[in-house]
DNA sequence: GTGTCATTTCAAGGATTGTTGAATAGTGGA
DNA sequence: TCCACTATTCAACAATCCTTGAAATGACAC
């Protein structure tokens, strides 16, 4: 991931109804818009909004079915942007690995 | 890390110039104002508007050394957003964190 | 003390971002 | 066809962010 992919992706996540959203996306097969708007208590354009920024970042993608279109949240893209950050930006830094692992270590007891 | 927090320090890292300041001061002893404001190519209030935003965000800590203040990167910090991106907002989903530890994860077994 | 270096703070202005409400586009049903 | 539903686009405005250049602060040397 180049940087200028990473800063729109980091610009996208810098709002607290976009990171929102992220949150309301990731781990499901996706939601309407109108879904969307009713969870973040928005009006649909600043809502719309919100998702054409997200979606041009490439943090999200959409597809319509009938009616709706439907969000959902591109993990990949996600992933690379943290792989970004930890690999790149801070250069594989060994106290911010071992500062963001925490929770996922010790959620695995004794595995070695 | 809460919600808050790791919001204020994607919107400190969500500028270019911020970004890399970041770059600079990861893995090394510090640096001093000056000394950054040369490498970006920026000017010294602008430097510092930046700085202080880092600093707010708790990205960043300085400390003085005779005339030149010196700073320095707070790794702990920055694993602790990146750990809060990847577990809390992403809910430690299993595609974001393959697409993100590339060097690291493969280590660790998916326990999920 | 004065002078100089390193940096921050301030005020002003331009650029960007986000919200609102009205108008528009696309889909499907009667 | 007409109508209802879902969502986006547009224009206007408010709010925030960023840069600039001048002034102020803090530390050192003389």
């Amino acid at each position: 991931m180049d940087q200028s992919k990473a800063l729109a992706a980091l610009q996208a996540l810098a709002n607290p109804q976009r990171l929102a959203l992220m949150r309301h996306l990731i781990g499901v097969d996706g939601h309407a818009a109108g879904t969307l708007a009713a969870c973040l208590g928005i009006s649909a354009s600043a809502l719309s909004f919100h998702l054409a920024t997200l979606e041009g970042a490439g943090l999200i993608r959409s597809r319509r079915e009938g009616r709706q279109l439907i969000y959902t949240a591109d993990r990949a893209m996600m992933g690379h942007l943290i792989g970004h950050l930890l690999n790149d930006c801070c250069r594989g830094d060994a106290e911010v690995h071992a500062c963001c692992m925490v929770p996922r270590q010790l959620a695995i007891p004794a595995a070695e």
